[in-house]
This record gives structure tokens, sequence and C-alpha cells, in this order.
DNA sequence: ACTCGATTCAAACAGTTGTTTGAACTGCCC
DNA sequence: GGGCAGTTCAAACAACTGTTTGAATCGAGT
């Protein structure tokens, strides 16, 4: 299977290599919005423009290609929306707010890139070894944000208690892209499309967490 | 299709009820874990007892079916979790705490019934007419959830200030339900069955929301 | 020019899916 | 008992699924 020999490691093997990363680059975005089950191999291939038994023959079978397009996702994934790299003098409010209008934009812009989509797929239905993925793609901004949310709160916080926190902080912003659809329809139509911008939610989201944090001690 | 004549209203149409209450109650908890689409026909009906072509005489299709299924979890869905019917000595805190500690509950304990879960996936998949699903049956809550937290934040909050607030409330909610694979793995597996049950959540939900609602004007 | 492994391709395969069919059964009414 | 609408049933259907096959094609090495 796609054994590259003393000789053709040219030519052939680079068709190889092509026709592997077509299929990738096809069942991206397929995967991302529809998940593993909700789309056909025929699909993928058509849109790749490659016969039905690539799959097989590079890949072995549909959920091998899904596990490899997860991988390929992770491994180039597109280094948009970084987080910006505060210097000493950033307050740790300006932190908080670049921290969350960052997550929001990844979450929320429509055209973000199907590797971020098919990587926030897969961590919202932990299926099967997805548990690296939240060490190395989740576990490093949520760190960043314990850091930030225990240098907010007043007193010495517990490591524990600065992880609810950020938990609080991050399930604000996970509840636009989670249930986006219930509070357009909650908030209405119009108060949607006009105060629930990425801007505007990073400024309540922060203000929220911000009032929250500062008054930690005194809701003890 | 299964239509009540002037004469036989009494056995022929109850058998028909009978069989239409059998595959609904056979369908919804099975709807509830796998969806419309990782369900088959054959699954429901061969738990429910009855012929396959059952669905296609009482309900149509399999489509219809769900969407009665729904229907069905609605109409009767199990009055558990009601929540607290305050009186007006209730101070507005208790009353956040009661309205958190209701929603982790339908959303976490394991032994919730099917209903509330089926109702509870159609809600987080917005996929067809469940628009009247969220009007009447998280609207009200949301509403609810809205008055307490308005009352909570000094000065005259507008109703859009409010609002934005309970959706954080209830995005801290949610979050457990939605990433709670996620939230196990960041903080350590110890913790997270020490630390996040309904009770503790609930706690450190409300300690955060009630001082992010009190502090609410300083942050202006 | 020929060989030979790597790769592609159209076609078929085997299994599952939701749906439909047409006959058989049920129980009420005349 | 005969008629008859309502209901059940086993079987088949048609469409689609992921997978496999075996021949055809390609392209570098000799």
């Amino acid at each position: 299977m796609a054994k590259a020999t003393s000789r053709g490691t040219s030519a052939l093997s680079h068709r190889s290599a092509e026709t592997r990363c077509k299929l990738l680059e096809a069942a991206g975005p397929i995967f991302a919005e529809k998940g593993l089950n909700g789309v056909t191999v025929r699909e993928i291939c058509g849109r790749a423009g490659v016969n039905i038994a690539a799959i097989h023959y590079h890949f072995g079978d549909k959920e091998r290609l899904y596990i490899a397009t997860v991988r390929y996702a992770r491994e180039r994934r597109a280094e948009q929306y970084p987080f910006p790299d505060w210097d000493a003098a950033v307050s740790e409010a300006e932190r908080l707010h670049g921290f969350v209008e960052t997550i929001l934009r990844r979450m929320l812009e429509p055209d973000v890139p199907w590797q971020t989509r098919l990587l926030m797929r897969e961590v919202l239905r932990p299926t099967e070894a997805c548990r690296e993925l939240v060490e190395d793609y989740f576990r490093p901004d949520f760190e960043r944000l314990v850091e930030i949310v225990r240098a907010l709160m007043p007193g010495r916080p517990s490591a524990r208690e600065a992880r609810q926190a950020a938990l609080s902080v991050m399930g604000q912003c996970l509840l636009y892209r989670i249930a986006g659809e219930i509070v357009r329809q909650l908030v209405s139509e119009d108060e949607y499309e006009e105060a629930y911008t990425v801007e505007s939610l990073t400024d309540h989201i922060c203000r929220f967490s911000l009032a929250a944090c500062r008054a930690w001690e005194s809701a003890q």
C-alpha cells in the first residue's frame, strides 16, 4: 500500500502523495461540516476527483481516512487567529479581552478554516482517541486563561478556584457557538444581528467576568 | 390511516392507539440517545414489539415518527425537576441558586428521563421546526432567569443587559453538559469526581454570577 | 522494447437502509 | 354468517452504503 521502493521515489510516489493530499483536502471541509457518518465516500472522492477505490488504497477505509484528516488538520492547523503575544506591560484585563476575542473569533467567524472547524467538532464530540487532541490543542489555551483569571482574582485563589473561574469564561464563549440559533431566537433577530457581534460579545463577557473575578473574595 | 369511523371506536382504535404509543415509547429513548439518523426503524420496531410496516402505517415515515416523538416528549414531558415555586420572601440570590441547580440537574443527572434528553438534543441541534419547541420549552425558563438576574443587578439595567447576563449564566451551565468530557480531562479526573458535582457546580456558578451581577455598575 | 511494481479505474459485491406491497387477521355491525 | 374497515404481518423492493476485485494504465529502470 503506497510503498516507496528503491527506485521510483520521484514521480510515482509523487502521484501517490498528490492523491492522498487531494483526498484529505476534499474530505476535510465535508467532514468538518457533517461528521464521519454524514458523508459518503462517493461524495468525497467525487469532490477530490479521484476514484472511489483510492480511499481503500491509500488509507484502508473510511474511518482511517477520517482519522488521517483530523491528524492532517491538526498538523497544518492554520495559524490564523493566534493569541496576541503580550509583553509584560499589558494589563490582565486587556489579556482577558484579547483571549476572549480570539476564542470567539475562532468559534464564530463564518469563514474560519475547515481545519479549525473539524478540530472543534472533534473536541465537542469526544469519540475516540481525541484525548491527545485536547492535550495539545485545548489545554495550552486553557492554562493560559487560568493564569489570566487567577491574576485577576484578589487574594490567593487556589488553582481549583482559578480553573473553575476560567471554565465560567469558556462556558460563556461556548454558548454562542453551541446554541447560537437558540440565542438568536430568544433575543430577537434584530437585537441579535445588532448586538451579538464578536466585538460586543467580547465586551460583555469580559465585563461580566471581570466583575466576577474582582469581586471574588467578597462573595466568599 | 388509523381513521376512527363511526362504529368501531372501542377496540380497533384502541389497538391503534396502543401501537402508536408502543412505538413512541420505544423510539423515544433511542432517538434521545442516538438522534434521528443514528437509529434504524428495525431497532425501534423490534424494541416496540411491532411490525416494521407499523411506522409507515401509523406515522407515514421515519421522520414523521421522530417529529411525533418530539411532540410526545414535549406533551408529557415528565414534570420532574420543576423549578421551585418561590414565595415573595425568597431572596433573589436564593432564586438564582435554585434556578441554576435545577438547570444543572436537568442537564447532568444521569437518570434524567428520556423526554428531557430528547428535547435537549433537539434544542442543541436546531434542525427543523424546533422553533416552537424553543418558544414553549426554553423561553419560559429563560425569561424567568432574566428577571432574577435583572433584580440582582444594581441600577436599572436595560432588558438587553439583563438578557446578556442571563446568557452568561446559561453558558456556564451548558458548558458542563456539552464539554463535560473535556472538562474532566482538563481538570484532573480526581478533582472532577470530587468537585464537579451538581451541588458544587451550582455553588461556583452562583458565586461567580452573583459577583458579576452585583458589581455590574462599577464595571461600566 | 520490455519488465515490473505502483497506481488508477469501472464494475461489481455484500450489507443495510427506509419504504412498500398484498395477503392475512381482527372485531364490530348488519 | 357475511361484509368490511381497521390493523398486522412477512416478504420483497429499491436505493444507497462502504468495500473489494481484477484488469488497465503509468512510468522509471534495464
